[in-house]
DNA sequence: GCAGTTAGATTAAACGTTTAATCAAAATGG
DNA sequence: CCATTTTGATTAAACGTTTAATCTAACTGC
């Protein structure tokens, strides 16, 4: 059924190691024999079986993106995470990899990597604490880290500089008036992004001379709904506050809603900013006001990574740091 | 460096056929030997290649969702892909498959599937006339076919009630006083789910003793910004329109939009229903009238149909229809 | 006590590649 | 013209499994 070396190496009327030998331009072989092998090839369709090859020589052309310990629908909503695969896929393609989706959940389970002989991993925002974080280094196969800060030499990793998202938001309302500014972040505990983002924060406040009043500062578990929920919190607060920097655009999405709902209007009462620009910004009623980063070219830099470090290519830089930027739109606007 | 079956068997003191047998309960093995056999297993974390097994018996544990010619963030963009893919990887997990992504271009490439030895496909809105339909079918895998109404017996497919979903939509339209109703589609070339909603449209207008007047179809390519450009258009029809159903959430996201920005009302100048449900539609302001179809489910479905037909299950139908639902939510209000 | 069965294992081939080790013939050089 | 090198190929082992074919010893029934 399936059309093997073995039969090409017969039609050809050579030896399968010929044949092997013109797929990988390796040994000696005349060119006018490869040209043979190779119309021959072409004619009937032959794709080498990666799984032969990979049983062989350890590769499977097959890297896996993880992304920890989110639950069902927290990761679908989010479109940082598609775009981010959908980089890392791009990234991939031309070097002939495929992406395999990989869901890790509380059970640690990586049997996965080794079942499928997967050639690397890229690992999304994880705590260099969990345990999790051990297993994958205890694979010792080729990763990159992303999102995830890690405080340790020789570890690859890929971020967008966070603390400078932070302070760029904050910066931004400040300019605009605002002295009492919520935050919503995802989650504090770690040292991840949003720790970073904060730090951002806290050095705006700092240079405009404004205190920071951790009172002030939220956690909505990145969700939609969170943000939502977050929108009574706001109010509840000690003292009135006139704009939310909320780090992530989905959990925006769900504080406007929330405001909406409770007949606070942005921006005229409220200021919000939030974080990521994914897709639907431009189009959100307000549009939002929020930093941007390029989560399709963090994933391609991620693959690109990971792929040089597979081929044991001399790398330039073992830790990437994308920028961020401003987009200012309509749902932020001057204090009254 | 990693862990065989040669190694399990050494130290069992067996040889490796026992272990295998142990491995798949097949063969004769004493119970005994099978207790030490997985203990030793177990101590030395031991996972059987997929690659070998591969090899051997021609299966891999790995499909592949494939969704045609979808321009790069025109599939980001849309929640309804990811949650689609979320719900096979959930429909594929208590079996221990794996799901590769794979995006296909123009060029019809499917090695991937003969590369990967890939066991299964889920095809995603293909048209029964394209090239790449024959290449599929050419590969003689397990296949699931979704959303693509192929008129050919012998093929696995999942919809959901597309025609009735135009239906429910528009009827609904109709019960709120309206009679000029634009309808905004991805594309109506080809037999695919817009033409089915499109069918239901006309039948829920002709029930009404309302006229069909194609002049109100538009067709904006499924993404948000063709929704956002048909704001336009659609005050440029010949006759006031009232109201438009836009046949996917991501659409009606761009067309309010676009309204907005025309200082059009919605809904009270004009009633937007939107089609699919997904995440956004309560957090929309206002939130979206909208068809719910379970995409989560669906996805679950196909992978149900696919992994019974990998494994050789006699299948209960090879033609599953799932249910539609209107949601009613905020962006549509009775004519005035 | 013996033929026949059964339980519990082993052997070896096969899956589709790669690759090191060989080999034969042709080309080269003095 | 012979020894050496080069060219163009082949052979066979290996990768980690599965599985059909065997084999041996113990058990069964009469």
């Amino acid at each position: 059924m399936k059309i093997t070396i073995k039969d090409i190496a017969k039609e050809a009327g050579v030896s399968v190691a010929t044949v092997s030998n013109v797929l990988n331009g390796t040994g000696r072989v005349s060119e006018e024999t490869a040209k043979r092998i190779r119309r021959i090839m072409e004619e009937r369709n032959f794709v080498p079986s990666t799984l032969a090859r990979g049983l062989k020589n350890k590769n499977t052309q097959l890297i896996s993106v993880i992304v920890p310990y989110l639950k069902r629908g927290n990761f679908e909503e989010n479109p940082f995470f598609w775009q981010l695969i959908s980089g890392v896929e791009m990234g991939t393609k031309d070097q002939e990899f495929n992406v395999m989706l990989t869901r890790v959940d509380r059970d640690n389970d990586l049997s996965f990597v080794r079942m499928h002989n997967v050639d690397g991993l890229i690992v999304v925002g994880i705590d260099a604490g969990s345990e999790l974080y051990r297993s994958i280094l205890d694979l010792k196969i080729p990763t990159v880290f992303m999102d995830s800060y890690i405080d340790q030499p020789g570890i690859y990793q890929v971020h967008n500089d966070d603390l400078l998202g932070g302070y760029l938001g904050t910066k931004h309302l400040i300019s605009l008036g605002h002295t009492r500014i919520a935050v919503v972040a995802g989650s504090l505990s770690g040292r991840g992004v949003d720790y970073q983002r904060l730090l951002g924060y806290k050095k705006a406040l700092a240079e405009a001379g404004l205190a920071y009043d951790e009172r002030l500062v939220l956690e909505n578990g990145g969700t939609m709904l969170g943000g939502y929920h977050a929108a009574q919190k706001i109010f509840s607060l000690p003292e009135q506050v006139t704009a939310a920097f909320v780090l992530s655009d989905i959990g925006a999405m769900g504080l406007i809603k929330g405001l909406n709902e409770m007949g606070k209007r942005v921006p005229e009462e409220i200021s919000v900013v939030g974080y990521d620009d994914i897709f639907y910004t431009e189009y959100m009623i307000p549009s939002l006001t929020t930093i941007r980063q390029d989560i399709f070219k963090k994933g391609k830099t991620a693959a690109g990574l990971l792929l040089a470090q597979i081929n044991g290519e001399p790398l330039p830089d073992a830790n990437v740091l994308l920028p961020v930027e401003l987009k200012v739109r309509a749902s932020t606007a001057r204090v009254l």
